[in-house]
DNA sequence: CTCTGCGATAGCGTATACAGTATACGAACC
DNA sequence: GGTTCGTATACTGTATACGCTATCGCAGAG
């Protein structure tokens, strides 16, 4: 485990306890967070660590030492441990008791198990939307496929993405129902980890589907939300599976 | 909010499980923990007092004092604080910084947005089920359905509730999606807070419907397994809302 | 009697300290 | 040379300690 030498996570360290934000440096989803005291130290490693997952800064497999997260930031182990606790419930890492947590890897086993139930909580959520939404959820919505437009429209793959990420919470906001939406946020951000590596090469009709699925919701035809919603997701997974050729062992 | 003179738990919690598995010194003989990942003590902790709400020894409502709580357990507050942080996690606690946890309320909105959810999980399984179910998982099912049965027969509450959670539990195996599985028995968990003070009056024709799910599984009919799945959910949180009759302003 | 401000206090959040165990590494043996 | 055993090390898990803050009670003003 020679990894351990490098630092973890960039340099950014935490002077006192009285929280000066350790502000991740990637303003990317994190903007629509609901404010500020919900910050708790633990949050905001696990933030962090969930953040370095993503976007590989921290290599699936690589074992996570509390002694030297606390270090990089300058805080004691016990808001760590904490963290590596949500991330494992998460899961994010893997803990073995007594010996340490490492990060979780990719597998064809779980993103299977991800994108499959993710269809099945998306089909959920377009359902209830459909029945449910008003007409500010809509104008939401269609604003969100317009910047999706735009996006695959100007190439922009980032833009792209964030347009995606927004609109799922604008659906998510029109079906009312707050158990699926931490449900479905939570797998969308462990989805995240398998889109990275491939982000670039996805792309993809995105806006195009969405533009219908809003259609439909819009219309009311819940059923029919439904089955859009899981066929877009189901189609997204083959997508991924196809693109990160995984080994099918593991 | 006088609840915080008496004991947290009730006596019998407190002197039948948790004595005998916590113990935080460790006492030499180190002959039998494989798998000490289960029994870690923030695990122990959080079981038992997930099981104290569920079963009402713990007054929703009621603050949560992990000094209390570390004096009944004869632990120290940190694996406590672990035990809470999951709690939470999992929705049983509501936690405010800097002052302390409570035990989540029962409200109509949750538990609307429960089954709701559950609704789309279970069509899911039970789809997934249908589509992978081996011979075994078909004999499975049929033996707890069994169980169901003479349970109805015999008005033993008790039983058929434990044969429902076992029923539940073999859908999971046979749709062999791990993400589903955990999500579901969590939303299981939580959704036996509300049947609790209702079991006696429940009861149902569920073994019945347990009975025509199976028959739809062998069959391999994904999409009628869904249908079936998704009807059942509902009905039965319909049951429950209208069998507790909570405030709806909540 | 109600409302506002201040001091006391309870209980959280985190740091530090220590005990115990899983692994690694080297020595002895087959 | 390969395997087994014993010891060293590193890290986890938990206890203890301490500062800090949110709340509550009480005094005084309106």
């Amino acid at each position: 485990m020679s990894a351990r030498d490098d630092k973890i996570l960039a340099p950014r360290s935490v002077a006192t306890v009285p929280q000066p934000f350790i502000r991740s440096r990637s303003t990317r989803v994190e903007s629509l967070r609901p404010a500020v005291a919900v910050l708790s130290l633990p949050n905001q490693i696990h933030d962090l660590l969930e953040d370095a997952i993503i976007h590989g800064d921290i290599e699936p497999g690589s074992r996570l030492l509390a002694d030297d997260i606390a270090l990089e930031f300058g805080v004691s182990r016990i808001p760590v441990r904490e963290a590596l606790s949500s991330l494992h419930q998460a899961g994010w890492v893997h803990i073995r008791p007594r010996y340490g947590a490492y990060v979780s890897q990719r597998s064809l086993r779980e993103l299977t198990h991800l994108f499959e139930a993710r269809a099945g909580l998306e089909a959920e959520i377009a359902g209830l939307a459909a029945s449910r939404r008003t007409p500010d959820d809509i104008e939401t919505l269609r604003r969100v496929v317009k910047r999706s437009v735009s996006a695959a429209d100007a190439d922009d793959v980032e833009a792209a993405f964030h347009a995606s990420v927004d609109f799922n919470v604008a659906i998510r906001v029109s079906a009312q129902n707050d158990v699926l939406a931490t449900i479905s946020l939570a797998l969308e951000k462990r989805a995240r980890f398998y889109f990275y590596p491939i982000a670039k090469t996805l792309a993809g009709d995105w806006a195009q589907r969405q533009k219908i699925l809003v259609d439909i919701i819009e219309s009311g035809d819940s059923a029919l939300a439904s089955e859009c919603a899981r066929d877009h997701m189901m189609g997204t997974g083959e997508d991924v599976i196809r693109l990160l050729d995984l080994d099918s062992d593991n």
